[in-house]
DNA sequence: GTCTATAGTGGGATAGAC
DNA sequence: GTCTATCCCACTATAGAC
């Protein structure tokens, strides 16, 4: 029962190919064709295929940042903050996979304007991750390693979450994120 | 004194290009205003611009292929052929980061039979990390996490590490292997 | 809100001179 | 091996009827 509006539906439509061909190979008559109708029909919707990108790109950022400052003000160890990072990626993952393709693969197709807000966005995200990383080597609850190769190993493992865990399918979200906790915290060993 | 062939100098320009912007929005003209020269010039060297796409990721497949067939072979423990395995993620990253873009987000542009082709050893790569884990996990030496779990983020590590590498710059190539081996097996608590 | 028609631009690729 | 000139096509986007 859900009105979903004609520029979501439009949205939701170019997300789904963005994440197969990437930004630069999907056109308009495609987004159109696979919403039944003729490509001069978009524009009534939107004003272009990049204000589509750029929705869609910069609403997941601001998800993101808002999750990091839930996280920062809970009163947790930083051991415990990486959990709940972790969960936090998995979570957007499970429900907007097709926009995180675009976030990672596509930002840089963005205006002018809106690539330089949403790399200082990454910037202030990824600056907040590291030092809740390096706050728990001081407290030693982390093991004494580079923090950027910790940053990237856990970052990178995360944001490709989303080409994998549709193609493994109906993992369980909750085993996924015990799993994937253990081993980004625990290692294999 | 390398003689470079000038086929080779314009798929060592289109795969920065590549890196850069995706192949779908680099053009030929682009590639050929990197080399200093006319798009039609281009032609004289190469068939056409899926042509670059297909050199720069099939021959890198096959040295992943190559490298693991290697390690297959050497008389080594599970965990073993698993820091090897990092290790030549890290050399090819350090060598042929261009290319490892292309491989990773381009690949679904290339003609049909070389998709398949892809694909296929893709999977048989896969098929052969799975393969070493799960006998690390049955011999005790890995923790019994879901394989599917440990691959995915071993792999999407390494997979993206091209990214990574760069900007941090020149972080020693020893020390990346030594702390990366030991955050990815043994974890950062 | 969708259509047809079309403008305007830029894409990959080729022919043929030098 | 590179050039100029050009073909042909696909692209984004707009105008205006319904």
């Amino acid at each position: 029962m859900k009105t979903t509006s004609r520029k979501a539906e439009i949205i939701a439509e170019a997300s789904q190919l963005f994440k197969e061909k990437g930004y630069s190979a999907v056109t308009v008559r495609d987004i159109a064709e696979a919403m039944g109708i003729k490509a001069a029909s978009l524009y009534n919707h939107i004003e272009g295929k990049q204000e589509i990108l750029s929705i869609l790109i910069l609403d997941l950022a601001k998800e993101f940042i808002k999750g990091m400052e839930d996280i920062l003000k809970m009163k947790i160890s930083p051991l415990q903050k990486i959990e709940k990072l972790i969960e936090l990626h998995i979570d957007i993952t499970v429900n907007q996979s097709e926009a995180l393709a675009a976030l990672n693969n596509d930002w840089m197709h963005m205006g002018a304007d809106d690539v330089h807000h949403f790399v200082a966005m990454r910037e202030a995200y990824e600056e907040n991750f590291r030092n809740i990383i390096k706050e728990g080597i001081s407290l030693g609850q982390l093991q004494p390693r580079h923090p950027e190769v910790i940053l990237f190993s856990i970052l990178s493992t995360l944001r490709t979450l989303y080409v994998w865990y549709q193609k493994r399918g109906k993992l369980d979200v909750n085993i996924l994120k015990r799993d994937m906790v253990a081993v980004l915290i625990r290692g294999i060993v």
